[in-house]
DNA sequence: TGTTAGCACTCATTGAGTGCGAGTGCTAGT
DNA sequence: ACTAGCACTCGCACTCAATGAGTGCTAACA
């Protein structure tokens, strides 16, 4: 008995996790002799259980109980062992049925309406993301002239979100002035990388415009603003939280407090996946650098438009999860939303 | 001893409530005869508790357990028993600090950040509730023209909500038929209350408006959807949900399911005030007809700029919570905020 | 040399039994 | 009308033993 890994020792590491994921009980020797058709005993089960301990791919709670799978061991699972189960029919129609039967045009509402349906078949909380508004390029730029000295910017950007903030200022402007403002803003800024907007640009535009300065710097850093306010606020979409209380382990009330805790500071958890190609990320709690988040998991799933990143949907639940259900559905809500998005041609408007 | 209300019983009922409010135990006779001056013999307490009880004002949860107040109990506390008690110099100036670095213009964020500002001085979960758009009036509508037969349309309204809706033609119009249209939007349509805005004015708008039928009713029909959409989605701003599990009645894992249940359907929890003259309203548990509620109190405030109702923020807890501090931190607050918003004439813009 | 049967051991969990203490209701006396 | 005193009631915390699932180890076997 070789203390290495071999297909008997990732046979059984595949029946333990199975059985973990299904019961939440540690599992002992017997039990799987018992329910899996292993061919040998449960004696040598143990053998193979001490040794896949030793490896690292099981922990043990105390010295008389039976063993449960490890970060390490979730993750052999997760990458190598697991089967795709498929979904039933009426799954499969579910789905259809209410990609379907999502009416808005806009990116933003798809998404929402894409996470409630993802966390309602899965029974996980759901965290949606919109993406970092610094990878994006500037569509158009409306001003709006309203009263009291007041003007409104509406800004689009490519993959569809539209943003607005109001500007206040010292007068009204004449509406030619705002005109001429706004098309020098569009000429100019029309297509460029946000999070090229900087401060150089800023001064190369200021000499194309004379006479207007004070009136069109405060424009202009209202749009900067504007800009990196809506690429911090507003980003998240949460739901379903209440459903991982259906999972046993989270009946105690620290997990619970951990758990909620991080939903309320979203950046901490869910990080950009803007540059990863990986369409979906399974993350085990012990992968990230939160303690608190030791005993979740997470699963981001991204969207793409035209390879234009349009946002992560981000499914948390406990460590034990039904991997191989959870990632079927994610997959199939996937190619069913694909077919959606390419058909109604969504890609340009927010 | 008779059987009624007398200012002694108010005294003793008084007590119980601010002990048990502290303590979070059952209150008994002795430990009242010992905290507090009430000038009689433990002896004689227990027979004006028995008679509280029988009023109605006392819960026992069993019979050798001291008394805890009953729903009605709590009401005749918040209404006519506490006393308010005034804020630490320090709160005082963290809440006008706060409020002074406030930056935004936008009603909704100064909302959103007064809610988590409340959240964070009295401990509670709060959920921010901007109002219907139902009884507002339309300010100004925009159409913006966009590529690929889009045109964007952005409405404002009377109490600075600010909502875009993107409408799908089925080809571009011309942009003077659009600005058209916009005009006449704007003229007929201004200052009118979103509720009636029916079908009665569409058609009386058509008349106006030869030639461009199809046209018009597409992007009418959008604007209509737009206010009752956004009347709809997006109203409900959530946050300081983990701070109630510190609450140790929260510990129970189905009392903490119902809360989050309930914060996922807010429109169950959350009526609009709109009608009520009250600016600040306590409610029990057991006054909503919902069950799974009846472990919370809720304290709504309304906001109002110019008699207009702006939105109301709800800070939602257990029954046992510090009312009068919660109730002067409140007061406190809207009093700042009011300074606020009347300095800045916050009320022209979204 | 790998596999298995058997056995002693460990440890969490359960339930019965106990004492303690906070609190009540009742009664009799002031 | 008030109070002192006392018997009574529960919940709670604690102990203790029994249970049972599971392990590690050893010796025998193919």
């Amino acid at each position: 008995m070789s203390n290495q890994m071999d297909s008997r020792k990732l046979e059984i590491l595949k029946a333990i996790v199975t059985d973990y994921i299904m019961t939440g009980e540690p599992v002992g020797s017997r039990t799987l002799e018992k329910k899996y058709q292993l061919g040998i005993s449960s004696a040598t089960i143990r053998n193979e259980m001490s040794d896949l301990e030793e490896l690292g791919y099981l922990d043990q709670l105390h010295s008389s109980s039976g063993r449960i799978p490890s970060a390490k061991g979730y993750r052999m699972y997760i990458d190598k062992l697991m089967t795709l189960e498929s979904l039933s029919p009426e799954e499969v129609s579910f789905i259809e049925e209410k990609i379907i039967t999502m009416a808005a045009f806009e990116i933003d509402k798809i998404m929402k309406q894409t996470a409630m349906m993802l966390s309602e078949l899965t029974n996980l909380a759901v965290v949606a993301k919109k993406p970092s508004l610094s990878k994006a390029h500037v569509k158009n730029i409306q001003l709006i002239s309203m009263e009291k000295n007041t003007i409104l910017a509406v800004i689009m950007v490519d993959h569809g979100a539209i943003t607005h903030k109001l500007i206040r200022l010292n007068h009204s402007p004449e509406p030619e002035v705002l005109m001429n403002i706004c098309n020098l803003l569009n000429l100019k800024l029309k297509d460029m990388n946000i999070e090229d907007i900087n401060l150089h640009i800023v001064n190369s535009l200021k000499n194309d415009l004379e006479g207007y300065d004070e009136l069109f710097l405060s424009i202009l850093s209202a749009v900067y603003e504007s800009l990196n306010e809506e690429a911090q606020e507003n980003r998240y979409f949460v739901d379903g939280t209440s459903k991982i209380l259906n999972y046993p382990e989270f009946s105690d009330v620290n997990k619970m407090k951990d758990f909620l805790g991080l939903l309320e500071q979203p950046d901490l958890l869910f990080h950009d996946v803007d540059d990863s190609s990986e369409d979906m990320l399974i993350t085990l709690g012990e992968e990230l650098s939160l303690p608190e988040a030791k005993d979740f998991t997470i699963i981001t799933t991204s969207y793409k438009i035209n390879d234009e990143n349009v946002g992560t949907i981000n499914l948390i639940g406990p460590k034990r999860l039904d991997y191989s259900k959870v990632v079927s559905i994610i997959n199939n809500v996937k190619k069913e939303l694909g077919k959606r998005l390419n058909e109604e041609d969504v890609n340009d408007g927010g």
